[in-house]
DNA sequence: CTGAAACCTGAACCACCTTTCAAGTTTGTT
DNA sequence: AACAAACTTGAAAGGTGGTTCAGGTTTCAG
């Protein structure tokens, strides 16, 4: 997780001790807002956990804000390379969106942190959030205009499907991986059941 | 829009006075909340867009967390009873479907405030924000099984597939009338395609 | 009419937090 | 070793805004 290219590198650091601060810091941030929220972190929360002292905080990040705005950005690149992984260019594309949505519900089961931040940039940074989001699904669009090139897909497909998919993924990771509950279906299990509505629909075939 | 059954009578209003400054500071919180989003709003803010003194606030709510309790509640119902209004018990049970996700969007639409409420409250007050989705989601799962039932869906739908649709609609809505843009296709449309998606999936038939 | 309860008022209190800064320490280069 | 730049420190400035409260006004039942 690097975020130091992201804005200021008038604030990047120069020397290994600095380094090794500024990732404190974001360590440390990420707990802070994760446990918090945006408003009730504080930046002397965030300085004791990291063990620093409050005004090295401003030696790295100019605002509050500012260390948001790069956490968000750092993690929308994380969800995003966790999901290039899990696919390979052999799959069907059927079997493709089945092996995403089956890795975002892993991914977001073990960085539940992960989420919470990303939905506050609604309110904190609502550009960044919707620069998340528009890019997921931009990348869903081609997706499914692949499938329908390959004929695995009927044709006339876009970005009302897309949306539509991502929609569907984001709220089984936000009720099976964030509220998982106790006996609840395996992942494998939801993730085949939203393949199979997404591959054939609900409707009953005679109709 | 009633809120004041919800919590706490010890501060209902008594005289007619009462229930107009009540309803005043309701409608201006609705108003303050939206435009600058919870911590951003401020008591002293709504107060002044109810015309009523800052102390007066104290009266009919304990806190700020208070306020937004009672709007998220509220309006919560409200989403509610418009999408009750849209349905009718004769429709076939994908028609239902489309007329759900139609009356949606025309709503989100035109409440927008409503909605940037209703997702803040993910971090204000988590509970009412998961009972909103979770009450949701059941009555979206139990018109999955009337439709199974009826033979126009296949059998075995539960919760996933419900939390998918919910899913679907949320984003259409969110992308279509939140984050509406110049030459987006037409409610209409999107309901059409999201219908279709539900109906009989993505996959070119011979597959 | 009358008095008690309900309601209203806004200045002041107070807790907390972001941000600044001047002074000290460490690092790395020459 | 010596020096400049990088880095650290924590007290305090400067704000903000939620909440309280004592005193005044309005309402309405009896």
């Amino acid at each position: 997780m690097k975020a130091e290219q992201g804005a200021d590198l008038a604030k990047a650091p120069r020397t290994e001790r600095g380094r090794k601060t500024l990732r404190k810091l974001l360590d440390a941030a990420t707990r802070e807002f994760a446990d918090h929220g945006f408003h009730d972190a504080s930046i002397s929360g965030i300085t004791r956990r990291a063990g620093v002292a409050l005004g090295s905080f401003y030696t790295y990040f100019d605002s509050k804000d500012a260390i948001f705005r790069a956490l968000v950005s750092d993690m929308s690149e994380g969800v995003g390379r966790a999901a290039r992984q899990a696919l390979s260019p052999s799959m069907g594309a059927l079997e493709i969106e089945h092996a995403a949505l089956h890795a975002f519900l892993s991914f977001a089961s073990e960085n539940k942190e992960i989420y919470r931040i990303i939905d506050e940039a609604e309110f904190v940074d609502p550009d960044s959030y919707r620069a998340h989001y528009e890019t997921i699904g931009t990348r869903i669009e081609e997706r499914l205009k692949a499938g329908d090139d390959s004929g695995e897909f009927i044709s006339g497909l876009g970005a009302p499907e897309a949306w539509a998919v991502m929609g569907m993924n984001v709220f089984l990771g936000l009720r099976y991986a964030i509220w998982a509950r106790e006996g609840d279906p395996a992942f494998e299990e939801i993730a085949r059941r939203a393949n199979d509505l997404l591959a054939h629909g609900i409707a009953s075939s005679g109709d």
